[in-house]
DNA sequence: CTTGACTCTGGAGTTAACTCCAGAGTTTAT
DNA sequence: ATAAACTCTGGAGTTAACTCCAGAGTCAAG
């Protein structure tokens, strides 16, 4: 097993991509936090915050919130005060939700598809073609 | 072809299920516009803003910004503006970005598929199911 | 042992996307 | 024909998610 040295927040930061005030803004809101303190009073932490850090990224891309994260997130930081009955119960909640982002999704992708295909790609006007005629055509809403 | 009446903002607004501030917000932002006005100066919306309002309720639960969905739109409103050339630029842009939102999101759907079949949903503590233990080993990142 | 890069806390400022007035005109139901 | 409900504009206020700053302590290199 290959022991992690701990990172200084700076270090983090760099990895994830994100600004050392965005992880202190996480760690106010609980998304995050520093397993310990050097003696000076400095966060460390470990290659898992970089996995959540990225976990968060991408699910702030689809379009949960901060606080929709810190829920999905809590199933792990404290699964010992949940049971299983509860985690199964927010598991499914939050399963329909990422469903229904999916159906949207995939509706908007082939959408998009359809008018990427129906443009020509020459240099005429482009009157012909539109999303939303797409979009309407698509009865199901 | 059927003729349907001219909405007035409160209906439109009852009917997309948002409020008649975030019409007028939006019509601000260029996201929409009244086709015409009555001669009292009331807005008048058709059907057709329905659907553009649906289509920009969907795309936002999705992550898109607003300015985002606008340049979307702008693929239908002012066509006759672009190449389909630059049309059929703009879309792969969009597919692109739309295809890797799924992507994000098929994975997080996983993990949280997996996270619920783990669990025996029994009232036992869920210290051993984590959606991060998964995403985790799932180490394609 | 000092200088520059890094970290700390607490709080103010910013941007996106609304949301809520106020004051005035308009439409509709009774 | 008048009150209730709706619409208008312009502008202020709110929330989420950062972002920036001041003032002070810490660490690493020369």
């Amino acid at each position: 097993m290959k022991e992690s040295a701990h990172l200084k927040i700076g270090e983090l930061a760099t990895r994830a991509g994100v600004s050392v005030d965005t992880i202190r803004f996480y760690e106010s809101k609980g998304l995050l936090s520093a397993s310990r303190r050097s003696a000076s009073g400095y966060r460390l932490f470990t290659e898992e915050d970089l996995t959540r850090l990225s976990f968060i990224q991408r699910a702030k891309q689809v379009g949960f919130t901060l606080e929709e994260i810190a829920e999905l997130l809590d199933l792990k930081t404290h699964p010992d005060d949940h049971t299983c009955e509860e985690v199964k119960a927010r598991t499914q909640v939050k399963i329909d939700k990422v469903s229904q982002k999916l159906a949207e999704l995939e509706r908007i992708h082939r959408s998009l598809i359809e008018l990427h295909a129906a443009c020509s790609g020459g240099p005429e006007s482009a009157g012909h073609c539109s999303i939303l005629q797409l979009l309407e055509s698509d009865k199901p809403l």
